[in-house]
DNA sequence: GCCTTAACTGAAAAGGTTTTTCAATACGAG
DNA sequence: CTCGTATTGAAAAACCTTTTCAGTTAAGGC
């Protein structure tokens, strides 16, 4: 199993919560996901991993997740709730509005715009979520 | 009645939209806030203004508003979407963790990332949402 | 100022998503 | 292995948002 599992796996035991084989498909789901998933796509991913995850618990397991701080709630343009798990090395993503293709970026340059923006608002930043938007190379050439 | 509320009348009028009296209504509610408001409290507080004022209409008019790009639309912490007019000019959130308070941020300082992504990943970029999250200095105060 | 008509309205109903309730189940400490 | 408690899924309730529909209102032409 992953090292990021295990860690987040400590984190409920660190709280007090059971590790439950529902809660296991839904942290795997959030592994392997490319992309912030609403609830409903974190129960069907999950559901590869444990065929009778339920709706509730994927809310009841997120709450619970944002609590400890472990998932980030990333509100989506269209509308929906997205979930994806805080990670230390963050990256953003680039979505393709055609084919919804998503690329990571790796390396954030936000440091310095997030600086002056702590300055300017006397705010004390905790994080933020950038979601480009585009169209990719393929839809490009589609469209001609 | 104020300078600002005459150019929103026009935007509604160039746009072929009619001007009703819920439609005022919604305007002013929105004209005083102090902040983003909900769908309800756009109701509630246009009711001040025009008694009858029907949720269904400040869903439809806050979509029409959106379409021509008067109102933003802001997502709040608590899950929950809010809704500001529109200041000229592109522009981001901070939200307060833990009060919900917003500030906007004017000025984008993203254009070089952004240039550098669109080398790196071959997607045409057409929009991006940047949502930071953080405590404000009241907030922060209180901790203490 | 009226008339006409298309846009607009509120109420009710439908469609979604999220939360609560509850009896049955699974975890994990001992 | 056993037991007590946290956790579970299903059903129902509570919301929030959208759609439908018949009646109303704004705004341009006379």
């Amino acid at each position: 199993m992953s090292e990021r599992f295990d860690t987040l796996a400590q984190h409920f035991r660190e709280n007090g919560h059971k590790l439950t084989q529902p809660r296991q498909a839904i942290l795997h789901a959030l592994l392997v996901a490319p992309k912030p998933l609403s609830p409903a796509e974190i129960q069907e991913q999950g559901q590869v991993f444990y065929a009778d995850l339920g709706l509730v618990t994927v809310y009841r397991t997120l709450e619970l997740m944002e609590e400890m701080g472990v998932v980030r709630t990333v509100h989506l343009a269209d509308g929906c709730h997205g979930y994806a798990l805080a990670t230390p090395g963050h990256t953003h993503h680039v979505v393709c509005e055609r084919c919804h293709a998503v690329v990571e970026i790796f390396g954030c340059e936000l440091g310095e715009f997030l600086q002056s923006v702590a300055e300017r608002t006397g705010y004390q930043i905790t994080g933020h979520w950038l979601e480009i938007a585009g169209i990719c190379a393929n839809c490009q050439q589609m469209e001609k």
